[in-house]
DNA sequence: GTTATTGCAAACCTTTTGCATTGGC
DNA sequence: GCCAATGCAAAAGGTTTGCAATAAC
């Protein structure tokens, strides 16, 4: 476990007990994982994971325990185009755009500080209060495109945890 | 029925046609409620919708037109954060950019070239072949700020679309 | 001991498909 | 008449919940 993991999880602890919920080895079982494994991933990919060196834990215990994460602000649940939530750790500077490659299912985060900019003269045109926003480029990848892609199909299985 | 919604119609008849497929009355019905109902729906929307002034459709044929209508790129399927798809109508300069009312579920519909051309930029310097792009913004709009709202609780919750 | 949490199973909801019937051509 | 299209019903797949057993405090 990285330090920061481990400084997350502190965190997390904190909130837990701010919140008077009890914090069971479960919970900091999922949480660790959730913060150690970088990525976006949807809540059967962070199961199949976790279930791997905790074989009793119940998939239910890590969607509940995700929610969690993002009540407590730790956790993004991002949506792309195909139907499935997937969950980031929600760093505080982190913009949550991402360009997504349709063919492989790579996922790049990107950061553009000029549309941040442009977005909220736009919410400010239109009299509104932003509170968020998603924002998505889709296409394909150099290596997609000079068929070097492993062509994997979309939607990542749980051999692709840690692209 | 607008002339608009009429031109659009015919295209969609001149498309079946090419692709050999048959013109039924309820692809007809379909696609014309489609053309003339504006905003954002989803496949439950417009089935209540279409079903009211043609009560023997079923379901399943409203989902398959609208899968047509996306085929022969007359709509587009777009993703907010509650995971439901909803289909518009896919103007050829339409940019497919929303800011989104998370307490009425208004949705107004942006427009911004310089946005365009630094998505481009980004995508060029990851070396991506850009094919869409998903840009929505969130947030509370004047009225509901002010109370005026009409608190329909649409779409997600708060959590969903953390910053 | 009391109360929160877990995890199984099942419900739920949207999307998708199988298949017998209907209808366009 | 032939084959595509329809629509019912049910499957599929992800998300959410009820509840008895379990564990935290």
């Amino acid at each position: 476990m990285t330090s920061v993991t481990n400084d997350f999880l502190n965190c997390f602890l904190q909130f837990m007990n701010r919140k008077g919920l009890n914090t069971t080895s479960q919970r900091c079982a999922i949480a660790a994982a959730f913060f150690d494994l970088p990525g976006h991933h949807s809540l059967e990919e962070f199961y199949q994971h976790i279930v791997r060196q905790d074989p009793g834990i119940g998939q239910t215990t890590v969607y509940r325990t995700l929610k969690l994460l993002c009540e407590a602000g730790f956790a993004s649940e991002i949506h792309f185009s195909d139907g499935i939530a997937r969950y980031e750790v929600a760093k505080p500077n982190s913009h949550h755009d991402h360009i997504v490659c349709l063919s492989c299912g790579k996922i790049l985060e990107i950061c553009n500080q000029r549309i941040e900019a442009l977005q909220r003269e736009l919410a400010a045109s239109r009299d509104f209060t932003l509170s968020g926003h998603v924002h998505n480029l889709y296409g394909c990848c150099a290596d997609c495109r000079n068929g070097v892609g492993n062509d994997k199909g979309r939607a990542a299985e749980p051999e692709d945890l840690r692209k």
